[in-house]
DNA sequence: GAATTTTTGATGTACGTAAATCAAAAATGC
DNA sequence: GCATTTTTGATTTACGTACATCAAAAATTC
């Protein structure tokens, strides 16, 4: 059986109470009563019970979800696990709630993120944009001792708690070797689709796939970046518009949503198995994509890992308390079709 | 505030007592009261507070994990897993005992599994071998009311619960595909390293590995697979045969372990950037040739996330309920040096 | 309609911790 | 050595559920 707080007691010959004050950081102990309360709790071996402990407290932690509106599959994605989490917030003593601002616009996500901080919650999560004015709207949480977390796109210069999300100059960098080595010894440029560089997961990303495509001897022409706002259609336009020019398009990265429009315009123009394309998030239609062939690798971020790590890390800042930087960091998963995960239910 | 025991009373117009019968599935409740009950629990979205649950009932779950013996650094490493899962047991309400057995040995795998059976533990976890008397072990202990989950190899025809491991067919296909995409147009043959086949997940690799690499057009000669035994020495020995007979080897597909053999011997030719190495599992050794180039991909299973699955899994089914076949399904990761997680502290 | 069985209610204890109160004891200042 | 402050002890209630006991009420049997 394992030690209770009782068993303190006896070993420390101290009462309940005091064993409750040391274990709570409560005042009103000597220094030397302290110390053999610790020493009690050390050869014991004590930990405390978690699960009874917020029991007895009743805790609960009112956290805010600031996502992006739109069709970006992604996106809605991150939001259904969101939702997800909130069915679990009974087990986690959580209360979730979730915002919904325009994409890419800094000052509606600035005042989302001052409406979120009238609402006095423990934490906030947000899918930061970069733009002065949400630097100072997280400053303004901060201070208020409002945890916060950015989720998927991180905010430079910012003083959030931490960033829930991917390397993406990593990740950038993964989609550029796999371009290398798929490539291998074939002509032709590369082109690149972008969301919107106003937000700093996407300049990342142009910035790692630079770097690692053209690693080693060969030069491969890197066309310049075009943005299509994650937006299908506007993706869809700007990719007939590429393949229309470049005959001998090699290869597409596509580092931003909106993928249905490329994968549209490829399959349209019956060169999606000449042409090496490289994406980035699996949605239901990436992913028939990848089946099918017109998509020969997918980067991946697991929206569900991003969510629960964020609030983890939200309710552990909450309290105070540290975080394990290890269990925290969000993995990069590649997707070719032979490794796909089943479709999810 | 969500509802709890003593709102479904008041809103069922019963007593606790008969509130806990109809949860508990105790008997001496008429129709009509459990039906009132019932729908009393659904209007009110009543959600059992599993953590007090299981501090009322202070239950525990004894569970024994047999792994095997030897160097083999994935094996190692899973049992690092499941020892920190020994250190979550007070959290869980777990008590996990490990046994060891000599690797590719049913016979002494049988004889460990009737000693597990003699304990009488909640549940087993093993490494699987295919062997009749393994089978007929398992058989035993599933007689027995003890569930039992096969870990990262599966036992074919045996009665177990589940298998918490990855697809391996799966994993050979991404391994094939990838190592003829990297190819390209190069020559030469290819080369197979296993560990034994005596065990289903290297058979399986194979399996997958022989249909993809040679999916599409161009057929490429894959040489006679060799059995390294996950030996380190035992590998070193049969790559440097190979490196010594094949002047063109292309590639070499490691199945299995003990790649630190056929690091080395890669190396100590100095072949390892002319030849595409492709090998499973994420350890110290292998990280470090993936990162200086030696080996050129890694395919991965997540041991901590199998572990942690395996836990659930029996867990569950020792208290008869069943499991989120979604949630257990254990991906295949691809790293490549560009994706590598950051070494664990 | 009495005897029996089944169903329900009332109540208490337990799990391990948190948190509060009030009294008692010990340490400190002067 | 007295008054004051600080520290400690003893005790109680609470969190939400599980589980047991005994009595009371209702339903069933004959």
């Amino acid at each position: 059986m394992r030690p209770t707080v009782h068993d303190i007691a006896a070993e420390a010959e101290v009462s309940l109470a005091t064993v409750d004050r040391v274990l709570n950081n409560r005042p009103g102990v000597r220094k030397v009563t302290r110390d053999k309360v610790e020493r009690a709790i050390a050869t014991l071996g004590y930990i405390r019970d978690v699960a009874a402990a917020n029991l007895a407290k009743s805790r609960s932690y009112p956290l805010i979800f600031i996502l992006p509106e739109g069709e970006n599959a992604f996106m809605r994605g991150l939001e259904a696990e969101v939702q997800s989490a909130r069915a679990r917030s009974a087990v986690e003593r959580t209360d979730i709630t979730i915002l919904s601002v325009p994409a890419f616009d800094g000052s509606a996500l600035a005042d989302a993120l001052d409406d979120a901080r009238r609402r006095g919650p423990a934490g906030v999560a947000v899918v930061a944009v970069e733009a002065p004015q949400v630097v100072a709207a997280v400053g303004r949480l901060r201070a208020d001792g409002i945890a916060v977390v950015t989720l998927v796109s991180d905010l430079t210069g910012s003083e959030r708690d931490h960033f829930a999300g991917v390397d993406n100059i990593a990740a950038g960098r993964t989609a550029g070797s796999l371009m290398r080595r798929f490539l291998g010894g074939r002509d032709g440029p590369v082109a690149i689709v972008a969301g919107s560089m106003l937000v700093r997961d996407h300049r990342d990303r142009l910035e790692g796939f630079s770097a690692a495509v053209n690693e080693g001897v060969a030069k491969r022409h890197l066309l310049s970046v075009v943005e299509g706002h994650d937006d299908p259609s506007e993706v869809e336009k700007l990719v007939q518009d590429l393949l229309a020019s470049h005959a001998d398009l090699a290869g597409i990265y596509s580092l931003g949503a909106g993928n249905r429009g490329m994968i549209a315009a490829l399959e349209r123009a019956g060169r999606q198995s000449e042409i090496c394309a490289i994406a980035h998030e699996l949605t239901p239609y990436s992913r028939a994509a990848l089946v099918s062939g017109t998509i020969d690798a997918l980067l991946n971020q697991d929206a569900g890992h991003e969510v629960r790590s964020a609030i983890r890390v939200l309710k552990a800042r909450a309290d105070g308390l540290s975080m394990i930087e290890a269990q925290e960091r969000i993995r990069i998963d590649i997707f070719l079709k032979d490794n796909l995960p089943v479709e999810p239910a």
